[in-house]
DNA sequence: TCTGGGGTCCTAGGACCC
DNA sequence: TCTGGGGTCCTAGGACCC
């Protein structure tokens, strides 16, 4: 049998995968009473209906009216124009989940953050059973209620895979306990988009070829996955039979930093191109300066007013660690797109190649911790 | 319906080196 | 005159996640 292959001390985990419910607007919800109840929308503003940006989050309310995360602001405002829009206020986002984090974090054998609204938990030293799991899951969910008057819902399970899976299977406010000997009668039925890395174009593709669910996906050959879709084909049988061997990670190292912005209105003007790259590579040069890393390649991002996206970029003779540079290579960089009759929607630009020296990384673990 | 912003990982071609 | 194979780095684009 195909789980055979993974060691014991792998098989025999208690992993949580806790999520925050509908995280920005229950926050908004929390401190304002008088929109509690109401169908409340954070992100950009919708301006009578021509706003331009997405929905970034909203409660269930909302989703009544059929909104979701993601959708253009403008669609939001059609289905629900009385709703309460509210602009996204990150800094308060992010103090209140640093708490929260605080409380998780105490629980957890080994923790491991995802996002601003997100943990893994590996607790399978402090929780022997999924019996004393499932005590320990509802005791978390009653002090994040309690102290933070914050829904969350877990998953628990004995890998990170089934676990954020389990966590999304009962919302808001659920806990879903899948014991290994479950695992494969959980996930059989579930269609293969609940698999994290299966986005709509893998659907899609996945339907065409006659998988529909991950119970299916199990079964498929991943020889004949592999040439269809590469590393990933036959990663996703993997995962649809429920094996993960990934662990909780305690740290993180970032790959790369940066900022793009998206114009009111599609512009040519070169000049207020320049202004923002400037803008941007002040941004992003503050969280080089703080992971106090030298970078090696600078990115320009650029998008056209038919979202037609394209990049541009330069590896540096020497790292570098200024904000000018980044500057300097960016301004270098759009020379390629200008000259045409497209006008410009977006403008980002990147950090990549970065280095940190050892004792750099190990200075900022024990900070972490 | 007209699409934010911050990220990660993968692919594929070309350059370059041995 | 025509032609190896492997490895690494760089570049551009795409899918995906929160």
């Amino acid at each position: 049998l195909i789980e055979n292959i993974i060691p014991v001390e792998k098989r025999e985990r208690r992993i949580f995968h806790v999520d925050l419910d509908a995280f920005f607007a229950a926050v908004e919800e929390r401190e304002n009473p008088a929109i509690r109840g109401k169908p409340v929308v954070v992100g950009a503003d919708p301006k009578e209906g021509k706003g331009r940006g997405v929905v970034s989050t909203c409660n269930y309310e909302a989703r009544k009216f059929g909104i979701r995360s993601g959708m253009p602001i403008s669609r939001a405002w059609k289905l629900c124009p009385q709703a309460i829009y509210l602009p996204v206020n990150m800094p308060l986002y992010e103090k209140v989940s640093e708490k929260i984090m605080k409380i998780l974090r105490k629980f957890a054998d080994k923790f491991e953050q995802v996002g601003i609204d997100e943990a893994f938990l590996d607790v399978s030293k402090t929780a022997r059973t999924f019996d004393s799991a499932a005590r320990l899951a509802k005791k978390i969910k009653e002090e994040v209620k309690r102290k933070e008057k914050l829904t969350c819902s877990i998953g628990v399970a004995p890998n990170k895979l089934v676990a954020k899976i389990a966590s999304d299977f009962r919302k808001p406010d659920g806990l879903t306990i899948i014991t290994p000997e479950k695992v494969r009668s959980f996930l059989s039925p579930l269609p293969v988009r609940k698999l994290p890395g299966v986005g709509p174009k893998t659907e899609s593709r996945l339907r065409q070829i006659g998988i529909e669910t991950i119970g299916q996906l199990a079964k498929a050959d991943p020889e004949d996955l592999a040439r269809e879709f590469g590393v990933w084909g036959p990663r996703f049988v993997v995962m649809a039979n429920g094996i993960d061997e990934s662990e909780v990670e305690e740290r993180y190292v970032a790959k790369s930093f940066g900022r793009q912005h998206t114009f009111e209105k599609d512009t040519d003007d070169v000049e207020l191109m320049h202004k923002t790259i400037e803008v941007l590579s002040n941004e992003t040069f503050e969280d080089v300066k703080r992971y106090a890393a030298f970078f090696k390649t600078v990115t320009l991002i650029l998008r056209y007013e038919n979202f037609e996206t394209h990049t541009r970029s330069k590896t540096l003779e020497s790292p570098a660690m200024s904000a000018e540079v980044i500057k300097k290579t960016a301004k270098e960089l759009l020379k390629d797109f200008l000259g045409t009759e497209k006008k410009v929607r977006l403008i980002g630009v990147r950090v990549s190649g970065l280095l940190m020296d050892h004792r750099q990384k190990k200075l900022l673990e024990s900070v972490k911790k």
